[in-house]
DNA sequence: TTTAAATGTTACCTAAATGTTATTTGTTAT
DNA sequence: ATAACAAATAACATTTAGGTAACATTTAAA
């Protein structure tokens, strides 16, 4: 999972912090959906099922606490991390946060940059869950995602980040075509412009390390990874 | 080691808990030191670097799981044995607290004789682990986090702190390249915003000392040791 | 068979990432 | 206070991944 792919629910009532907060994590990559109560967090959170919430604790309508509590209801956001927002005097919040469910606090004033490795940090723990597969086999082929190298027949291939990134996209699903675009999206982002000559340079120097055969091309429409 | 050796920190608001506890613990021969807030506790959990520490849930400054999270983060305390002093209804504060990374719990009311057998349990668990945990060895590098030094081919070299803490991060998963982001969060904590260089620095100096092919740089993603 | 579109290939360029060193700033012990 | 060291930064150097352009080759449909 990338991290457009990732969905953050910004829940707040002053416009300014969603404003800020939401500038600065939109930079990282992230996708970005907010609200400005707890009742509309709740239907947001139930829709859009986001990885994280940053949750207000002091909102109009329906405090953070219980919209805390509401959405550790529905079965599923079990998985979704929730931190609230605090002002640093109130730490009573911070308990009871803790009691409703919370996985985390931030503190105001937020820094920005303070902020992003925050939550950088909590993704993390997410991210490392998902990648439980860390090394693949696939033929004569391991690939080790943890240590970001590649071990053909023995030997130990180093490969540049980019076509790392290919090779473990293709061989994720071996057999299966994988389109141009579908590439471009996973590798490259979908907010990057490349030439049209870009992935095709790049499955030539995989063909080189990995061998010729293990790459095939289906004209029209994309590469696939063949073991 | 002996009980001697065996330093706990005391960590309570209340003069009266630290008072009758670590007047029964230093009976038993345990060396006591003490801290009245979360701030304080991380400090002295720095500096000390106890075996054992025993935390309030319910602080001023920074609460026992916020306290624990911190003292989680610093390296050189990953195998400090963490437990929580809670009241026995807040047994929220019990699954947060095992969420921060706590061994265990004690409630209160506290008995002294079952707080003391308690003590010794969780001690002597420590004492099994001690011998493969506390000293790590890497090929010809020996590192050893008690002593806050490294051995290399049989000579003793001593690193400064921050030097310390990287090279025990990176050396803990041999191969295993951490990225930037990773290592700011465990080495230098996400509260603390470093310019874009100093990992590098810390790098080179490393390198400088234990050996530079000892430390990869994977460009666009971070840095890993290798044996 | 033609031929236009898609892909392959190579060499080259550059921006971004990292390396390096000197200097400033902070900390600790005496 | 100050010496001694640690840590961070700034300024500059170096490296390289990754992108592009230009051209070659292949493929599949007409």
């Amino acid at each position: 999972m990338s991290k457009r792919d990732i969905k953050i629910l910004l829940v707040d009532d002053e416009p300014d912090i969603l404003e800020i907060v939401g500038y600065n994590l939109s930079l990282e990559g992230y996708q970005i959906i907010t609200a400005t109560n707890g009742v509309e967090a709740v239907k947001k959170a139930k829709k859009e099922k986001p990885q994280l919430i940053i949750l207000d604790v002091m909102m109009p309508e329906m405090d953070g606490i219980e919209a805390c509590e509401h959405i550790r209801n529905i079965p599923d956001l079990k998985e979704t991390i929730i931190t609230f927002l605090t002002a640093r005097s109130e730490d009573y919040s911070q308990v009871a946060g803790f009691d409703a469910g919370a996985d985390d606090y931030i503190t105001k004033p937020i820094k920005p940059k303070v902020l992003v490795s925050k939550v950088k940090a909590l993704l993390r723990r997410l991210k490392e869950e998902e990648v439980s597969e860390s090394i693949v086999k696939i033929g004569q082929l391991i690939i080790d995602h943890e240590a970001y190298k590649v071990i053909l027949k023995g030997k130990e291939i180093v490969l540049p980040r980019k076509e790392f990134e290919l090779l473990s996209l293709l061989s994720s699903k071996p057999g299966k075509v994988f389109k141009r675009d579908e590439i471009l999206d996973k590798v490259w982002g979908n907010e990057v412009v490349v030439g049209g000559r870009t992935i095709d340079v790049h499955i030539r120097k995989l063909r080189e390390k990995i061998g010729d055969d293990s790459f095939k091309t289906v004209k029209g429409v994309g590469y696939k990874f063949v073991s």
